[in-house]
RNA sequence: GCGCCCGUAGCUCAGUGGAAGAGCGGCGGCCUUCUAAGCCGUUGGUCGGGGGUUCGAAUCCUCCCGGGCGCACCA
């Protein structure tokens, strides 16, 4: 038997019609609790009008167990009401674990590779954006329980890091930093200390990193990588061409071939690409099932590059993820900033922690769509991360939390027969919705629809707690029970998102 | 030129085949009772445009317009 009441309902009203029958929600309230399509999904092969069939289906929905009353409405629409015992059945299913769960049958081994921002100075603003979303699928995945783990890699091989390393030694020279090399003040931090400054720029990443909430499990390191270039060769479909060697990506599904080793008059080393080439067979070959990279949206066209090496390698592309994010603007007063590490001139994310705050700024970066561009207008920041939704949501956390402080609640769940309030109805609905809300996020490594959902349901748990006297009350048992619940789904939600759940605001 | 993404309310954005939404902003109300970071009411949209598929399209297909990003022996 289905765990879920919902699932239950959709079970029964499936046997009752004789056909696979899915429940939606409808967005007005007034087309009852539940609705669904069937009538008009099925009219076409049974051959009958839409409404005619609906009027049929509906009559046999009305005899489940639990179902007030149904109606037909629209072109075909069967709108259900149900009875206050299947909410409050609903209700006390919601414990530690509520709505997570669902892949325990089949867990998978889930590598989340996110962030890996070059080691050549501090973690900016974009960088956030592919820490918080890969983060937050992250979470959904083991909320789900898949086995995951955080892994970054740094690029601290190649040019840039040698560039980075140039800037610091000409500045302890007293010379100028070069043209390309890299200009921000915490280059001259760095050059008036001793000795190589990658390793305090790896030290400063990881601090912001935590500082962020994101706990990674492991970090792999370009360098050592490339090392073991020379025995995946044989391996590899390669040919040389102007000197270089060049992978032959175009035969398995990429748009072209790419240099994995430089000609000799480049200095004969491995691209960064080689690095890839090791990379994943490293990760694949670690017992991961799937291999999930975390990519700006300037690395589009890596997501075949990578698709391809898997088939060169022989194996199944479909073990590796490519999860892309579109681009972070800042701007300053309206006036857009063109932002570049190496000009200096960028936006750390520490200084937007120091602003806004972790919880805002976490929110803010996942509460976009991952295709969605992003825009922050750094003057606005602050003043309106007052008015910013998570407050909202973490307000109504810790609101419960006082009732709860002042109950002194620490009795099981009672139910009730008393009839419920429309507040506790549309409450208890909210939280029904949130196994589907968690599973279609974790589905469509769309993390966005969990701050989404917190919002619809504080806005639930505000009103019922303006309408609904709890403490004193005679449904006392029961609505510290639906605040409990409320309270559980919320903290959940949030940490999904790696927001706290404050106890007092 | 080729490829990826976007265009929904004044602003920032949810909504990936089912009955157009939220926050902010604007206007007007509600604190002797569990937290007013709250609640209630109101204002506001030819879902960029044309065509197509479908009983049904913001959503899928196609063309066009507008914007972002890529097309390195950088990463």
């Amino acid at each position: 038997m289905p765990a879920q009441a919902v699932e239950r309902l959709q079970a029964q009203i499936s046997a009752a019609v004789g056909a696979d029958v899915e429940l939606e929600r409808p967005k007005d309230a007034s087309h009852g609790d539940f609705a669904t399509n069937v009538a008009m999904r099925s009219a076409k092969s049974v051959g009958r009008p839409p409404r005619e069939l609906a009027a049929e289906l509906a009559a046999r929905i009305g005899e489940v167990d639990d179902v007030d009353s149904t109606e037909v409405a629209g072109p075909g629409f069967i709108n259900l009401r149900l009875a206050d015992s299947f909410f409050i059945a609903a209700l006390s299913e919601v414990g530690d674990g509520y709505g997570g769960g669902w892949a325990a049958a089949a867990p998978e081994r889930v590598q989340v590779e996110m962030v890996s921002a070059n080691p050549t100075g501090p973690l900016l603003v974009s960088h956030a954006r592919n820490g918080a979303y890969g983060d937050s699928v992250a979470r959904l995945l083991a909320f789900g329980g898949h086995a995951v783990q955080r892994e970054y890699y740094y690029n601290d091989a190649g040019a840039q890091v040698d560039r980075f390393r140039a800037s610091v030694d000409a500045l302890r020279r007293g010379e100028p930093v070069p043209e390309d090399g890299y200009h921000g003040d915490y280059v001259r931090d760095l050059a008036a200390q001793d000795g190589d400054p990658l390793p305090r720029m790896l030290a400063s990443i990881e601090g912001t990193l935590e500082r962020f909430r994101i706990n990674f499990d492991s970090w792999a390191l370009q360098s050592e990588l490339e090392q073991r270039l020379p025995e995946f060769m044989p391996r590899l479909d390669t040919y040389e061409k102007d000197g270089a060697v060049w992978a032959r990506s175009s035969a398995y599904g990429d748009e072209q071939d790419w240099v994995i080793i430089r000609s000799a008059d480049k200095g004969g080393t491995p691209t960064y690409r080689a690095a890839d080439i090791v990379y994943l067979t490293d990760k694949l070959d670690r017992g991961f099932d799937k291999a999930v990279y975390v990519l700006g949206a300037d690395h589009h066209a890596t997501a075949r590059w990578y698709a391809a090496i898997a088939r060169m390698l022989g194996y199944d592309e479909s073990r590796v993820e490519v999860l892309l994010y579109q681009f972070v603007h800042l701007t300053g007063g309206g006036e857009a900033a063109k932002l570049s590490k190496r000009a200096g001139n960028v936006v750390f994310l520490d200084e937007l922690l120091d602003q806004v705050g972790v919880d805002a700024a976490r929110w803010y970066l996942v509460n976009r769509g991952p295709d969605q561009t992003i825009d922050i207008d750094l003057e606005l920041a602050a003043e309106k991360s007052n008015k910013n939704p998570v407050y909202y949501v973490q307000y109504a956390h810790a609101r419960i939390a006082a009732i709860l402080r002042n109950a002194d609640a620490s009795g099981a769940f009672v139910a009730s027969r008393h009839k419920l309030e429309n507040e506790e109805r549309e409450l208890i609905k909210r939280l029904t919705d949130f196994p589907v809300t968690a599973r279609e996020a974790a589905d469509r490594r769309g993390p966005q629809l969990i701050p989404a959902y917190a919002i619809r349901l504080a806005d639930e748990f505000h009103r019922f707690y303006h309408e609904c006297r709890v403490i004193g009350s005679p449904e006392e048992a029961f609505r510290l029970g639906l605040c409990r619940a409320t309270q559980q789904v919320i903290a959940r939600c949030l940490d999904l998102v790696g927001v706290e759940a404050p106890e007092r605001m």
